[in-house]
DNA sequence: GATACTTCAATGCG
DNA sequence: CCGCATTGAAGTAT
């Protein structure tokens, strides 16, 4: 019956297509192991329990983010948390068997390799206890031991092969980029699989798998660009990255679902299409009506789950809070245009509309960094009030939904909306005591605002844009730099700047860093490249539009107008470089509250183990930016922060050019607080003390030195 | 189960 | 800067 309605063109008469059966109770359409029931939920929506342990947020306030949850975490809060925060119960131990989660023993230290093999067997056989659909676990070696369905995509080959393109001789390389795939994933601590690998996502699962993503992405993209020669057509790194981590089963939520996604956030931001299939949050690479089929939702009708508007179609974005979506169809590259029909997500949106069903709604901007992509917000549940069909510009029939956001859910994308007012000057953004705190120093204004209480502004210092006084530090071995002309190029061996990156350029063409090694080279002073060189990128000065604001309970802290993307370079750190002593002597007495210390001792990036410890730094370096510094100085510290710092060393022949960068993490919403992990100084110097930590993570370690 | 089809991508070129 | 062709991969439909 169904199917029959599926096979007409746009029926003039709508009551025949709206001749849906009466609303029976909501049974849930996903496999839940508990709460088989909706009626608890307020929203009507899915029987999950809400994600966030900050949750819900008062309208107007931005979520906090960094809530990592995994056993490591739990067990280091328990330790020490001098600080308790209100222990909540965590959605993962809500929802599932404590034992799926124990903890790895000997993964954490040691030989990667060998605990990784350890740690693998072991899930396989958990995964068979707990009855776990077992394609589901992560096993980075699928493919090359042979599954058979594989076979397809295996055949494809991926295969970037490099001929020498400078006549220097070189022969050809051929770099198998499964291979260099399949590398980064041994890499990984294995402790992020036990987390990711579990039918519901956790926020830890989600940001774990898409720090994967973009790892393998960018550095799939790097070899790629570096190897070019007969490979025509486009390069696609996204879609590569995707399927590697389809193919190995490295993805989060993967049954659909209806309403909330365990683990993903209102107000997360994407890049790509792939990131929000990998994390469960929209299926389909392309289309923009994700559904559940009749078959997979055990239900007569398909059901939508999630749409994406990002101006494919003539969709109407309305205020905010509603949104006019254009149904699928009626567009054949081929055969041209025609009526839509009601049938696929079209259909599932008409039986949606009657069942009141929850549907997630993705928005999709142009990235004002980027002009050329797209970055697509995550702006929670809405329902759809309506649906009619109308004649498109094309002449033809377009099915249209009309969308309303539920009430109560934080904000997302009206922050964007307000962002853009402020840019346009249509609306002033409210409480700025200074337009630019930096004096006209960076290319870009940093304002000043406060909205909190009445405090008129931090403690009297200037602004100065970079590093000053270099004496202090070791000289770097000298060089000579490149002699690019028209900036370094990927692909060119005889670039001294790029062999000392490993043979690449550390930096992406949309100027991310590729690779989170510990040490990135830039070309310097004594390079012949022009400052546009894509190897310069910490040189050019401030791009984002940040913001110094008023916290609520950690002082002044900085955060971006603009999006941020993962890998992006923030802002270096500038101050006055001092002396390991005078650092002591500030640091003992806790004088000096805005001492770079690269001494410190980290916890960044526990998915790849090899980048836990700090970078490894030329020779020590210690900033002061009391008196004299940067937008950095007003970064606060947290235990889950979004950003981190690496050493920049640039080409300098006889000067030493060392430099402290900053980049982001993950993704990084607008208007959400920049922080990075101050580290811990051990032992502690005679006379200093422990600082309380107010990040609120649930990894919170509880203090910070 | 294999295969075809659809699809609010993402790139790079002109 | 934008229009266009090109290449693509998941999921659904057949």
């Amino acid at each position: 019956m169904d199917h029959n309605l599926g096979q007409e063109s746009v029926p003039a008469d709508k009551s025949r297509v709206l001749n849906v059966k009466p609303l029976r109770t909501l049974v849930p359409v996903f496999p839940s192991p508990s709460n088989p029931s909706s009626s608890s939920n307020p929203q009507g929506g899915a029987p999950f329990v809400a994600v966030s342990p900050a949750g819900p947020f008062p309208a107007g306030v931005a979520p906090f983010y960094p809530f990592f949850v995994s056993p490591e975490s739990q067990r280091l809060s328990e330790q020490h948390a001098p600080n308790p925060t209100p222990q909540r119960a965590t959605p993962i131990s809500a929802a599932v068997p404590i034992n799926s989660f124990k903890t790895p023993t000997a993964a954490t230290n040691g030989d990667v390799g060998s605990s990784r093999r350890k740690s693998r067997g072991r899930r396989g056989q958990l995964a068979e206890e707990e009855g776990y659909d077992n394609t589901e676990v992560i096993d980075v070696d699928a493919e090359t031991e042979g599954g058979s369905s594989k076979r397809k995509k295996r055949a494809k080959g991926r295969r970037a092969s490099a001929a020498a393109t400078d006549g220097s001789g070189v022969a050809a390389v051929d770099v198998d980029l499964d291979a260099v795939a399949h590398d980064i994933l041994q890499s990984i601590n294995p402790m992020v699989f036990d987390v990711i690998n579990h039918p519901d996502g956790s926020r830890d699962s989600v940001i774990y798998t898409l720090m994967i993503y973009e790892v393998l992405r960018r550095k799939l993209g790097q070899i790629e660009e570096s190897t070019k020669d007969l490979h025509t057509g486009a390069k696609r790194p996204d879609l590569k990255a995707g399927n590697v981590m389809m193919t190995k089963g490295v993805r989060s939520n993967s049954k659909k679902r209806i309403g909330i996604v365990p683990g993903v956030e209102i107000g997360d931001i994407f890049f790509f299409r792939f990131e929000m299939c990998l994390v469960g949050l929209h299926s389909p690479s392309m289309a923009g009506i994700d559904y559940l089929t009749s078959k997979a939702s055990q239900e007569e009708e398909p059901l939508a789950v999630s749409i994406v508007s990002s101006g494919g179609y003539e969709d109407d974005t309305g205020d905010g809070d509603v949104l006019i979506y254009s149904g699928q169809g009626g567009v054949n590259r081929e055969k041209g245009a025609s009526d839509q029909k009601l049938e696929r997500g079209n259909l599932a949106l008409e039986k949606s509309m009657h069942r009141g069903n929850d549907v997630r709604v993705i928005r999709g901007l142009k990235d004002v960094m980027h002009p050329s992509g797209k970055v697509y917000v995550y702006d929670g549940i809405y329902k759809i009030q309506d649906s009619w069909v109308e004649k498109a510009k094309s002449g033809f029939n377009v099915f249209k939904y009309k969308l309303a956001r539920v009430r109560g859910q934080p904000e997302a994308y009206t922050i964007w909306k307000s962002i853009q007012q402020w840019t346009d000057k249509a609306a002033p953004r409210t409480g700025v005591i200074l337009p630019d705190l930096t004096s006209g120093a960076e290319k870009v204004p940093v304002c000043l605002v406060n909205d909190v209480d009445n405090e008129k502004g931090p403690a009297y210092f200037t602004y100065i844009p970079t590093l000053k006084n270099l004496r202090g530090v070791a000289p770097v071995e000298s060089s000579f730099g490149c002699s690019c002309i028209g900036g370094c190029q990927p692909g060119n061996r005889n670039c001294p700047c790029i062999q000392k990156n490993g043979g690449y350029l550390p930096y992406t063409a949309a100027g991310l860093v590729a690779d989170l090694k510990s040490v990135i080279h830039e070309c310097g002073p004594s390079c012949q490249c022009p400052p546009t060189c894509r190897n310069r990128i910490s040189q050019a000065g401030l791009k984002f539009r940040l913001e110094v604001f008023r916290t609520s309970n950690k002082g002044w802290g900085l955060r971006s107008w603009d999006a941020i993307r993962a890998g992006t370079f923030i802002c270096e750190y500038a101050g006055e470089v001092i002396d390991n002593a005078r650092a002591e002597m500030l640091g003992a007495e806790n004088e000096d509250e805005y001492i770079f210390d690269s001494t410190r001792i980290y916890q960044q990036l526990e998915v790849f183990p090899a980048n836990i410890e700090a970078p490894k730094i030329p020779s020590p370096l210690y900033i002061t930016a009391k008196n004299e510094g940067n937008v950095a100085r007003f970064m606060n510290h947290s235990c889950s922060p979004n950003v981190l710092w690496r050493p920049i060393v640039r080409e300098n022949k006889n000067e030493p050019d060392l430099h402290i960068a900053f980049f982001a993490i993950r993704h990084i919403p607008p208007m959400m607080e920049l922080t990075y992990d101050y580290g811990i100084n051990l032992p502690l110097k005679a006379g200093q003390r422990k600082k309380n930590c107010l990040c609120g993570s649930v990894k919170c370690r509880g203090y910070f030195c």
